[in-house]
DNA sequence: AATTAGTTGTCTGG
DNA sequence: CCAGACAACTAATT
C-alpha cells in the first residue's frame, strides 16, 4: 500500500457493527480496512484435564458461542464489502507480525479493562506507538468510562450502588445518536504472508462433537442479540414494570429476563444502544420502574461492577483485596465436587447446577441459590472456588460482574447480612410448588411426588419406590443438614466478622488459620455456647 | 459520633 | 397480601 493509509481493527469483545466507536474510526479516512480476530490458544485451545469439556479457560457453550458470533460478524462484515480476518496464535505476537507485513498506520481496538487486556493492551501500544501507528482506544464495552468515576471519586471507587449512581450521573453520550449503521467499508488490504483462516468450528479447534441436548439454547452473534432485544423491547409493559428481585428463578421455557447479558458479554449487544432503547419505551409509556430494579438499573448494575472491578487491585482473590473480608473457608474438595457436580442431595441446588453445565445460563436468583449454598450458608466452601466453576460454565461470564457478585454472595463485600440464607428447600418451593424445574433438569425426580420432590431423603421408601427413584442409590442424600450446616455457618461468619473488626481488616494468615482451627476444633467438640465474642489483646 | 439506607431471607402470625 | 422477629452487618452521609 503506498499510499499508507491502511487501519487494523482488532475485534476481542465489542463483536458488532453497531455502536462500535473503534470500527467506525478505523473506516475513516482509510484506504484499506483489516478486520482481525485472533484465536487466542491461552483461551481456546482443548483441555482434557478440565472437569468439563472445553479448554482450560472456558466450557464448550461459551466458545461455541464466540465461533457463531464471530461467524455472525464475518458475515456482517461481508454485507458491508469487507470480512473478518482470522488469525492463530499469540495476540501480542501475532499482532506484531500483521504490523511487520502490512501497511497499518491506525490501529482500533475497544478498551477493555480486564487485568488480562490490561497487561496485553500495553504491550501492544507500546509497540505500535514505537512503530508510529497511531493506537484509538475507545471506552465503548460500558455506559461509563470506569476510570472517570474512580477519578470523580478521588481515585477511589464507590462501594455502594447508590454512590456511584450519584457520581455517574447521566452517561454524556445518552441524548445523541450513536452510529448504528455503516456503509459500505474500504477492502480488505493485501494479507502478503500472514495465514489467513476463516472462522473455525470445534471439530477444527480439536473438540469432539457435543451432543445437542447438553448444548445451550442461546445462539451467539450480533443478528441474535437485536433480535432478541426487538422481542424484549416490543412487550413495553413488560419493560416499563421490570423488577429484577420479582421474576420467577425456575422459569426456563421462557426465561424471566432478557437472557442478553451473553451478548452484553461479548459485546454482539452494545450496552449503551440498549441503554437508548430502553429510554424510548419509557418515553412512550406512563410510568415506569427505576434503578436499581429496572432494566436501565441492570445495566448500571453492570457499569458499578467494572468500576469496583478496576479501580481494586486482586479484585478476583480474598487475600490483598481490601474491600475483601477475609474468612476462614474451609478446604473440602468433596463437598465442593458434589455442588460442582450436581449432586448436593438438595433437588433444588442440583437443577440449577445442571442448568449451569447444560445451558451456561440461570436465572439471576438461582445463582444467588447455588452461590450461598456453597460459601456462607451451608458448605462454607471458599467463593473462589465457585467462581472458577462459574467463570468457566456461563455463557456470559464477565471477570468484572462474577468476581463482585461472588463477593457479594459470600458475604465477603457489599453485602454483609450474613443471617439472610437462601432455603435449598423453602425458596424454589415458593415460585414452584410442583417441582417442574427439578423434574426437568433432574429427570431421575421425574415421578417424584410434589410433597417430597424439594426433600425427597423424607420420602418413605414406598413412595421412592413408586417414583423409581431411591435416595442414596439413584438420587444422592443430603450432603449436610441445612438446619445444623447453615447455623454453624453463621456462628463461623460471625466469629470471622469480629476478627476483621477487632483487626480493622487487615487480617494476616496466620490469625486466619488460628481462627478456622479454633473454628474447627470447636464443631468437633460440639460446643454449646452460642456465640463467642472475640476479645481483642 | 450518630444516623440512614441497603436490588432480591425465613418463618410466624394476622 | 403484609408486618414483625430474628440479630445486627456495612458504606455513605450528616
Amino acid at each position: 500500500m503506498a499510499f499508507g493509509s491502511g487501519s487494523l481493527m482488532w475485534f476481542r469483545k465489542g463483536l458488532r457493527i453497531h455502536d462500535n466507536p473503534a470500527l467506525e474510526y478505523a473506516t475513516k479516512g482509510s484506504a484499506v480496512l483489516y478486520p482481525v480476530f485472533v484465536i487466542d490458544p491461552h483461551y481456546m485451545k482443548p483441555d482434557p484435564s478440565a472437569f468439563s469439556p472445553g479448554s482450560s479457560r472456558s466450557g464448550l457453550n461459551r466458545i461455541r458461542f464466540l465461533l457463531e458470533s464471530l461467524v455472525d460478524l464475518d458475515s456482517n462484515l461481508k454485507k458491508l464489502g469487507s470480512r473478518l480476518l482470522i488469525l492463530k496464535g499469540e495476540p501480542g505476537e501475532v499482532l506484531v507480525r500483521c504490523f511487520k507485513q502490512w501497511d497499518v498506520k491506525k490501529l482500533c481496538f475497544e478498551y477493555d479493562t480486564e487485568p488480562y487486556y490490561q497487561a496485553l493492551d500495553v504491550r501492544v501500544k507500546e509497540y505500535a506507538s514505537a512503530s508510529g501507528i497511531e493506537v484509538f482506544s475507545p471506552a465503548s464495552n460500558t455506559l461509563f468510562n470506569p476510570g472517570d468515576i474512580i477519578h470523580k471519586n478521588g481515585g477511589k471507587p464507590p462501594l455502594t450502588y447508590q454512590s456511584f449512581l450519584k457520581l455517574a450521573g447521566q452517561p454524556s453520550w445518552a441524548s445523541s445518536p450513536l452510529t448504528i449503521t455503516l456503509s459500505l467499508l474500504p477492502p480488505v488490504g493485501d494479507f502478503g504472508n500472514c495465514e489467513i483462516f476463516e472462522v473455525p468450528t470445534l471439530k477444527e479447534l480439536g473438540y469432539e462433537d457435543p451432543g445437542q441436548e447438553d448444548l445451550t439454547p442461546f445462539r451467539g452473534g450480533e443478528s441474535e442479540a437485536l433480535k432478541r432485544l426487538r422481542d424484549s423491547l416490543s412487550d413495553r409493559d413488560w419493560v416499563a414494570n421490570f423488577e429484577k428481585p420479582k421474576g420467577d428463578p425456575s422459569a426456563f421455557v421462557k426465561p424471566a429476563t432478557t437472557v442478553l447479558s451473553p451478548y452484553l458479554k461479548f459485546g454482539c449487544l452494545s450496552s449503551r444502544y440498549f441503554y437508548q432503547c430502553l429510554q424510548d419505551v419509557y418515553k412512550k409509556v406512563k410510568k415506569h420502574t427505576s434503578p436499581p430494579v429496572s432494566l436501565v438499573g441492570q445495566l448500571l448494575w453492570r457499569d458499578f461492577f467494572y468500576t469496583v472491578a478496576y479501580g481494586t487491585p486482586n479484585f478476583d482473590q480474598m487475600k490483598n483485596n481490601r474491600i475483601c473480608k477475609q474468612i476462614p473457608w474451609n478446604d473440602n474438595d468433596e463437598l465442593l465436587a458434589a455442588w460442582r457436580e450436581a449432586r448436593t442431595g438438595y433437588p433444588w441446588i442440583d437443577a440449577i447446577m445442571v442448568q449451569l453445565h447444560k445451558w451456561g445460563w440461570m436465572h439471576h436468583l438461582a445463582r444467588h441459590c447455588v452461590a450461598c449454598f456453597l460459601t456462607r450458608g451451608d458448605l462454607f466452601v471458599h467463593w473462589e472456588k465457585g467462581r472458577d466453576v462459574f467463570e468457566r460454565l456461563l455463557i456470559d461470564s464477565d471477570w468484572a460482574i462474577n468476581n463482585g457478585n461472588w463477593q457479594w454472595l459470600s458475604c465477603s463485600s457489599f453485602f454483609y447480612q450474613y443471617n439472610r440464607i437462601y432455603s435449598p428447600i423453602s425458596f424454589g418451593k415458593k415460585y414452584d410448588p410442583n417441582g417442574n424445574y427439578i423434574r426437568h433438569f433432574l429427570p431421575i425426580l421425574e415421578d417424584m411426588p410434589k410433597e417430597y420432590i424439594y426433600e425427597p431423603w423424607t420420602a418413605p421408601l414406598s413412595i421412592q419406590t413408586k417414583a423409581k427413584c431411591i435416595i442414596g442409590k439413584d438420587y444422592p442424600r443430603p450432603v449436610v443438614f441445612h438446619d445444623s450446616a447453615s447455623k454453624e455457618c453463621k456462628r463461623r461468619m460471625g466469629e470471622a466478622y469480629a476478627l476483621n473488626k477487632n483487626l480493622n481488616g487487615l487480617v494476616s494468615e496466620e490469625e486466619l488459620n488460628s481462627l478456622r482451627r479454633r473454628l474447627e476444633g470447636n464443631q468437633k467438640q460440639e460446643v454449646k455456647s452460642k456465640r463467642r465474642k472475640i476479645i481483642a489483646d
